[in-house]
DNA sequence: TTGCCTTCCGAAATCGGTTTCGGTTAGCGT
DNA sequence: ACGCTAACCGAAACCGATTTCGGAAGGCAA
C-alpha cells in the first residue's frame, strides 16, 4: 500500500541507468547491449515494474483498446451470446495485450454522441457494433471518423465496411424447405420489427422459401413482434385464432419460439405433432423446452474471436471490405418439427432427437 | 479521415490562447472570466474537441475505469446473467463517465498474474471478482496490492472485504421447508465443486433446513458434479439408481436442475408429480422447462448496478467493510415441486403457477 | 502620482513513458 | 600514434493533457 508502484524513474535509479536506456532495454532495442538488457529485465521483475499504460500509450499514440457496444435490450432474457462474444474477443484481443472496452450509450447522451466520444476521445482504436438496424448511423458515423470497425450482422447497404454475419436469408429457406418437405402448406411467421435488418433477412428468407415450394403467401400468415418470449406468446397467439391457422411456424428467435410453444400449449395444441415450430438461435436452452426445439443454429462459438482478428486486421491497414464474412446457419431437428397431421388425430409425437454440433 | 482530431494545442491556437488558459477554462476555473469560458467552451463544441483521455488521465493521476472479471467457464452454456451484470456496472459507471474494461485472465498467463499486471500498470481503479472460491487467492492479491475491488458472492472468510451475495445457505433452507412441508422426507442435494463458495453455502443450508425438520441426513443423497445440465443430468441419474431413491431433489443451479427434468423423463418419472424438483437461480429459460421450474430465484436485477455504486463508494475512500450486502432469494413456485407421493399413483400433477416478480 | 489589490491570463513543470539524436568509449587496422 | 567504425548509453524532445506559480493590466484609495 504505502510504496507506490514502481515506475521507469525508479527503476533506472535502481539500475544506475537513464530511463531511456532502461526503456530501450525493457523494449528490445538492438542498440542496448544483451547483457544490460538481461539485468534490466531482471531488476524489472524483481522490483515488479509494469509500464503504465496511460503514459506508454499516450507516447505511442494508440490506446491499445477495442470497444465493444453493447446492444440496447438487456431484460429478463437477456442474450447469452453476450457473454460468449466477449470471451471470443478477449481471447483475440489477450494475444496482443490489447483491451477490452463494454460501453453501453448513456441514457442521458444518446447512442451516437457517445461513440463520438469515445473515439474522438482516443480511447479506443476500433469498435465492434451488434446487432445493427437496416440503416445504422453508427457505421456511417464510425466511417465518418474513420476510426476502424466490424459489424456483427450487416446492414442493408454492406457493400462498403467489415462486417461477419449468419445468414439469415438462407436459414429460413432451408427452414421452410424443410417444413415443406414435411407436407406443410400453411405456414406462419413471427419476426420483430422490420428496422433490424436480421429481421428483414429472415423474412426474406421465409418468403423466398414460400415461393421456392411453389406456396403462396398470405400475409395474415405474417406477425411482427418485440424479440421476446412475451412477444412470441403473443404473435402466436393471433396466428393460431385466425379462421385458418397455419400448421407450422418458423420464428426469428428461440425466444420467441419457446413463446410461441407456449400460445401452443395453452390451446392444447401439441407442438411438432399438430403444429410444427422452427425456431432460430441453437440456444441451448431449446434443448429443455418442451418438447426440445426445433432450430436454426448459428456457429457462434467462434464469432467473438473471428470479430476480434477482423477488427484487428483493420485496424493493422488491411481494407475493411476484404472482410465480409457469411457463415450458415445448421438445422438442427429436435423435437417441434414434424409431418403436417390433416386432422386433430393423436398421432405419434415426432422424437427423433439428434444433438447439436458442438 | 485527413484532420487529425483537434487537441488542446491546436484549440487554443484557433482562439489565440494558451492551452494553459484554454484548459482551466473549459474545467471551469474561476480565475477565467466567464466571458472567455463561454467563448472557450462553443468553440471547443463547434470544433468538436474532445480532450485525449490517455493524456487527461496519466496526469490526473486517476485511470478513471474499473474492471470486471469474466467468471471462467463461458460454454455453451454461458452465464445469461454476465450480459445484465454488465449493463448494471456501465449505468453506474456512466454517470461520471468513467470506463468500464472486461477482462478474462490470459490462459497462457494466469489469473493472478494478469490481475497483478492490470492494476500495476495504472490502468482500472478498481475491480469487480464473480463467482469467488471458498479462498479465494484473488482477494488477498487485491489487497495486498492495496487495489479497491468488490466481490459477487463471498469467500469462506469474508469480514474485511466488500461484497455483495444472495444469501444461498437461507434460500436452501427455505426449499427444504418447503419440500418438507410438502410431506418429503428423503430430499436429494445436487450440488457443485466444493470449492466454489456457493457450492459449500447452499450445501450448508439444505444440511441445516433438514435438520431443522427433523429429517436426517444421508450421504448418498448428495451429489456433487459440474454445474452444467450434463452435470445435473449425470448427478440425478445416480440418485434416482439408489435403493431408495429420493422423492425430491434440490440443485444449486437451475441449469443443473434443467439437467435433472431431462434424466427424470428419461426414466419416465413425471417431475413435480413423483419426484420434486427445486432449481437455484430464477432464470428466465426456467419457466419455459418441461413442466415449468420451481427456483429460488436471485434478485439480480440489481447486482451490476450495486456492485458499481460499491466500488466507487470505495475508490472514493469509504471504508470496504461498510458494504457487505446480503440479498434474500425467493421461492418462485411453477411446477415441479408437489407434495409428495406415497406409491407410483397416477395423481394429479401439480399446475399452481406464479410468475415471478419483475 | 503612488501603492496595493483584483482580475485575468501565460510560462513552465509535471504525469510516465517512447524515441530521436548525439556523444563516449573501445576495438581494430595501418 | 592516428583515424575510423561499432557498440553502447545519456540528454532532451515529445505525446496531450492538468496545475502551480508568477506577471501584466486595470481599478481604487490615499
Amino acid at each position: 500500500m504505502g510504496n507506490k508502484s514502481v515506475n521507469l524513474k525508479a527503476l533506472a535509479a535502481h539500475l544506475g541507468l537513464t530511463v531511456s536506456t532502461v526503456s530501450r532495454a525493457l523494449n528490445d532495442y538492438p542498440d542496448i547491449s544483451l547483457a544490460t538488457r538481461k539485468r534490466v529485465k531482471a531488476a524489472a521483475d524483481q522490483l515488479g515494474y509494469r509500464p503504465n499504460q496511460n503514459a506508454r500509450r499516450l507516447s505511442i499514440g494508440t490506446p491499445e483498446t477495442v470497444c465493444y457496444l453493447m446492444p440496447r435490450q438487456i431484460g429478463p432474457n437477456a442474450q447469452p451470446f453476450v457473454a460468449q462474444l466477449l470471451a471470443g474477443l478477449g481471447e483475440a484481443l489477450n494475444e496482443r495485450n490489447w483491451d477490452l472496452l463494454v460501453s453501453q450509450a448513456d441514457a442521458s447522451v444518446g447512442d451516437l454522441a457517445s461513440i463520438e466520444r469515445l473515439v474522438k476521445s482516443g480511447r479506443i482504436a476500433g469498435l465492434v457494433i451488434s446487432r445493427p438496424l437496416k440503416n445504422d448511423p453508427r457505421v456511417k458515423l464510425m466511417q465518418s471518423l474513420g476510426c476502424p470497425f466490424v459489424v456483427h450482422g450487416r446492414t442493408e447497404k454492406s457493400d462498403d465496411y467489415a462486417w461477419y454475419d449468419v445468414d439469415g436469408e438462407d436459414a429460413f429457406v432451408t427452414a421452410v424447405n424443410h417444413l415443406a418437405r414435411l407436407g406443410h402448406r400453411r405456414i406462419g411467421f413471427i419476426g420483430a420489427p422490420l428496422q433490424y435488418q436480421f429481421a428483414q433477412e429472415r423474412l426474406d428468407g421465409y418468403v423466398r422459401g414460400l415461393s421456392h415450394n411453389g406456396l403462396d403467401q398470405d400475409p395474415a400468415l405474417i406477425q411482427i413482434a418485440e424479440f421476446t418470449d412475451e412477444g412470441g406468446t403473443a404473435a402466436a397467439g393471433l396466428l393460431m385464432d385466425l379462421d385458418e391457422p397455419p400448421t407450422a411456424i418458423v420464428c426469428v428467435t428461440d425466444m420467441m419460439a419457446l413463446g410461441t410453444l407456449e400460445a401452443l400449449h395453452s390451446r392444447q395444441i401439441m407442438p411438432g405433432r399438430d403444429v410444427s415450430v422452427i425456431g432460430y438461435d441453437g440456444l441451448h436452452f431449446g434443448k429443455h423446452a418442451h418438447p426440445p426445439l426445433t432450430t436454426m443454429a448459428q456457429p457462434q462459438a467462434h464469432a467473438g474471436r473471428r470479430l476480434g482478428d477482423i477488427l484487428l486486421s483493420i485496424i493493422d491497414g488491411a481494407a475493411p471490405t476484404k472482410f465480409q464474412e457469411l457463415q450458415r446457419a445448421n438445422l438442427v431437428q429436435r423435437s417441434t418439427d414434424g409431418p403436417v397431421t390433416t386432422s386433430t388425430s393423436t398421432g405419434q409425437t415426432h422424437v427423433s432427437e439428434r444433438e447439436e454440433s458442438r
